[in-house]
DNA sequence: CTGAAAGCGCTAACAG
DNA sequence: CTGTTAGCGCTTTCAG
């Protein structure tokens, strides 16, 4: 307290005179009698320095309403803290609830561990890259169908790079994915046991990983359980209400009908009880349906829909928490992480 | 070209040898001959220096992939560009498919004014406030029932405030909502001129804003039809499915059953749909229903549902496009901007 | 355990 | 039109 304050200060700002300012590091210097960087210290480095002293700091930092400016040791650490989520599928925006889930799970994880957290669409992201000022990103986490030139460019520029809900091996980039292969098997063992013969997949033309990945599930259960895998019973179709209604009337107008369709996702599933309707099928009485996401839909459709559960806020936790031990330089970062799936069973099959 | 070299330069750097790091304005300057506050010119005052000479520093800078370090010039000006969106509405996420929407807005359109965004829920924002380093926000746009206190925290810290699908008089603070009164109307007048005389309103639990102006609404325009405002007809709920049906249950109950339902959101609506289904009414022959907002349930329900549109996203570039008037200082920012809505005739009435 | 001082990359007077 | 220079608020050696 009784520190001489004579010393010459270049430094003359008084948080008094600069009113619209936020305090500084100095003016918490002034009020104790310490200098600059012990209050750092205090901070940043509290082991350092004497537990008394500490209090005083932080006794001033109180009644000053200090804070230590980000963006000045942003400056002074040359990092960020910053991570980008960029949602790579076409046409997508926060507005799709499967990414807006891997966001809110996003979120919560950068929010814990003091992240900040930049959010948009692949195509933003491009075409603000040249003219706006540059994001100061460490990190990006990639949602869906990242293309490799994307991924490579910030490879190149030293960018931390996790993927979320897609897989590409060899590239030596963490993914973060949901148990596909599982979550095919939980739908289609249920309509198995369900007495069901006849499982057709409406498959939504989604990313070439995700759509790979359930049609080769969808092979490999059905025949596994000796039932005939006929390619006829695989449509593709958009992945759109409309799309799937179509698709599915053309599987429906068979005359070998199939008793159950297994969908990629919800709101192919809602295409297909739209075309059962159509031709007059009861649901579940005449045919069958699930879906897949587990998307707030579900519980508005009429029946409900019986849908396989993706933890798409797990994921988003997940691929934050990887990139943090990427960017703190961990040896060992898992390369595939999976979060399982859970079969929700409703009034559609 | 020729200019000499031979200055003593405290700075040393090589962007050689510093080899993981990003150009800076002085690898710049010394490719050009030029001064580091000619470089800095020509990026931010390009009309302060001669075309030439303008040309030679974003050649370099593009041979160095150069680009102004956001960081530095935050510290520098003082200034950091950067706004967040609060979600205050009580248990929201951005999984909320409005204020998703609203978020969309502001994302394109601080994508396009060179702000940084970053989106949180009130409740998380509080709690990081105070542990995690500051944000260092210039203004916030808060989304529904923001709390006074709130509000009046920021505006004592200077921060800019605009309110968004919320409305409060007298605090001097913009507000962005939707043209709530003219969207009842044009579901009533719709229902009205299909002879609709007995009409309910089945209003969600929402903010308190919201709900006092559909029910204004509501009451002045069935009065101004000349029919009755019996306020049996009027029923709250909670804003999920099953509340809404339980709700609406109560309301098909009565001797003198509505033929038509005013729902005050899409999830109220498919509540009613759900319990006039229960009945075994027909929807829309026996009763029918009205929805609000638009959401994409809309088009996934059997029948369809008619429900008013709400441009959610021009909402949020409306309340970003405010902000910066704010931010500029400039004088008479509007008070009040009201965005239209517009009625999307579906199956259900 | 604490202080002095040198940056981090950029902008904005102030001089030429 | 261009260069010099003093910060912006903080961290971090290097000395005590």
């Amino acid at each position: 307290m009784l520190v001489s304050l004579d010393n010459k200060r270049k430094r003359l700002s008084f948080v008094g005179l600069r009113k619209y300012m936020n305090p500084t590091i100095y003016d918490v210097a002034r009020l104790t009698g310490l200098s600059i960087a012990t209050v750092s210290r205090a901070f940043s480095n509290p082991e350092l320095v004497r537990e008394k002293t500490r209090q005083r700091v932080f006794e001033a930092a109180g009644v000053l309403h200090y804070s230590p400016n980000a963006i000045a040791q942003a400056m002074a650490l040359q990092r960020t803290n910053k991570i980008a989520f960029l949602i790579c599928k076409e046409g997508a925006t926060i507005l799709d609830e499967f990414y807006a889930g891997i966001c809110n799970g996003i979120m919560r994880a950068t929010n814990r561990l003091d992240y900040e957290l930049v959010i948009s669409t692949a195509a933003d992201w491009k075409s603000a890259a040249g003219t706006s000022k540059n994001k100061q990103v460490e990190g990006v986490i990639l949602g869906g169908n990242a293309r490799p030139d994307m991924i490579s460019e910030f490879q190149s520029r030293k960018v931390s790079v996790v993927l979320v809900n897609n897989l590409i091996p060899g590239l030596g980039v963490p993914c973060v994915v949901s148990d596909e292969y599982g979550g095919v098997r939980q739908a289609l063992e249920y309509l198995i046991n369900q007495g069901h013969r006849n499982i057709a997949m409406l498959a939504g033309r989604f990313s070439p990983y995700i759509l790979n990945e359930r049609y080769r599930a969808f092979s490999e259960i059905v025949q596994a359980h000796g039932l005939p895998v006929d390619t006829c019973y695989i449509k593709l179709c958009d992945p759109t209400v409309e799309g799937a209604a179509e698709a599915c009337r053309e599987l429906l107008s068979r005359e070998d009908r199939p008793t159950a369709i297994f969908s990629t996702n919800d709101v192919v599933a809602v295409g297909a009880m739209k075309a059962a309707r159509r031709l007059g099928l009861r649901i579940p009485e005449d045919l069958a349906v699930t879906g897949l996401d587990d998307s707030s839909v579900c519980r508005m459709l009429e029946p409900e829909l019986t849908s396989v559960h993706i933890d798409c806020c797990e994921m988003g936790e997940l691929s934050v928490r990887i990139m943090k031990e990427l960017l703190s330089g961990e040896k060992g970062v898992p390369q595939v992480t999976v979060v399982p799936t859970e079969l929700q069973i409703r009034g559609s099959a």
